[in-house]
DNA sequence: CTTGATTTGTTTACATCGTAAATATACAGT
DNA sequence: ACTGTATATTTACGATGTAAACAAATCAAG
């Protein structure tokens, strides 16, 4: 037991913990996952996890706050690749969107769920999120102010945030037909909404 | 205590609970609503409801039940009360399901969810559901048969609700801007959605 | 090196949860 | 009046989050 954990240790134990708790948050629900059966996967007692989160709905906020962090740099990146383009960074952005929620869906599932946490109570959460969201305007904005479409930029992004966002949750809980249907579904709202949108307010 | 309970004294227990329960359940989640706090709100002992649910989560699939069962009507109103103008007819179902939306979303929360639960375990929840979504894409169906909309009537109906639900999901979540932002971006995705709708494939 | 303070981790303890089991209560049929 | 049965309550149990007490290991100061 040494005296002192260095920050790099600390972190270390946090990551080890969230990584262990991101599936389970995402697919039982937070109620489902206990503090017991997360530190019996650590390899710690119970009240381990305690020294690094001041309880429960810390480590959910933790978890949240990671994902919302992978998800900004997942559409940053996507922007930052296609720079040249405007057309093609927007697309890009679209994708990387849509193939997060679709490779991670436990992490788009705790960033997106209806029970959101009080953001006064978590900070670092409230600015991962906005990261997020700041970049996928961003996208948009672009493709207006270039002249492809036209109209309000906020509102335009906020219409195909919402289309996107619903494809996505209806397909995460199931409620969408088949597989197969997904990308189908998505590429005929693309249609709509781009042909929307190209044409004078 | 009488010797045996009418079907309709049962049906009342059993909606008394359902209505206190809906509200705690959408807001504060599944377990946060205790069957202590339910039965003191009833006015019973905690183990009564067990003779009219088998546990918890049948409450909680019952709520849902009575939630879809309410959003069915409400749409089918509608549909039915814009019987003769087709246009009329999908506007004021596409109404009827955002005012559902807004005038209760804890309802709306509950159906929506991403925990959903076994449809195999619920069959009355999963009667209720395919009854909502038979009516929402009835209205937009006749639209492309009467030559308003172009396209796979099915996949126009995906698309739509998917931006709807979007839109709701994120309002519900407090992800938009402002109050006044609803029915903004609302009528700005219906705007693009029809004008894509509108032109042929 | 010794000692005491401090930091890390575990153990114990407790109120609260869902609900199974045991128990009480009051009616219906004989 | 008596008994069986449907209804409701009481009691009891294992599991949960976590506060409090405790143990152990290190560093600073002498």
């Amino acid at each position: 037991m040494p005296r002192s954990l260095s920050a790099e240790q600390v972190e270390d134990f946090r990551a080890r913990l969230c990584e262990v708790a991101q599936h389970r948050f995402a697919t039982q629900g937070r109620d489902a996952v206990t503090m017991r059966q997360l530190a019996d996967a650590l390899g710690c007692s119970p009240m381990t996890p305690y020294r690094y989160f001041r309880n429960k709905d810390e480590i959910l906020a933790a978890v949240r706050t990671a994902a919302f962090d992978r998800f900004a740099a997942a559409l940053e990146e996507a922007a930052a690749h296609a720079r040249g383009d405007l057309r093609a960074a927007g697309q890009a952005v679209g994708q990387a969107y849509v193939r997060f929620a679709l490779d991670d869906p436990d992490a788009y599932r705790l960033m997106f769920d209806v029970a959101q946490p009080d953001p006064e109570r978590y900070p670092e959460l409230g600015r991962a999120s906005t990261r997020a969201r700041r970049t996928m305007s961003a996208a948009l904005e672009a493709l207006v102010r270039a002249g492809v479409f036209h109209g309000d930029p906020e509102l335009l992004g906020l219409a195909f945030w919402s289309a996107m966002h619903g494809l996505v949750m209806l397909h995460l809980a199931g409620k969408l037909p088949a597989d197969r249907a997904f990308e189908t579904v998505r590429a005929e709202l693309m249609r709509l909404l781009v042909t929307g949108a190209r044409s004078a307010v």
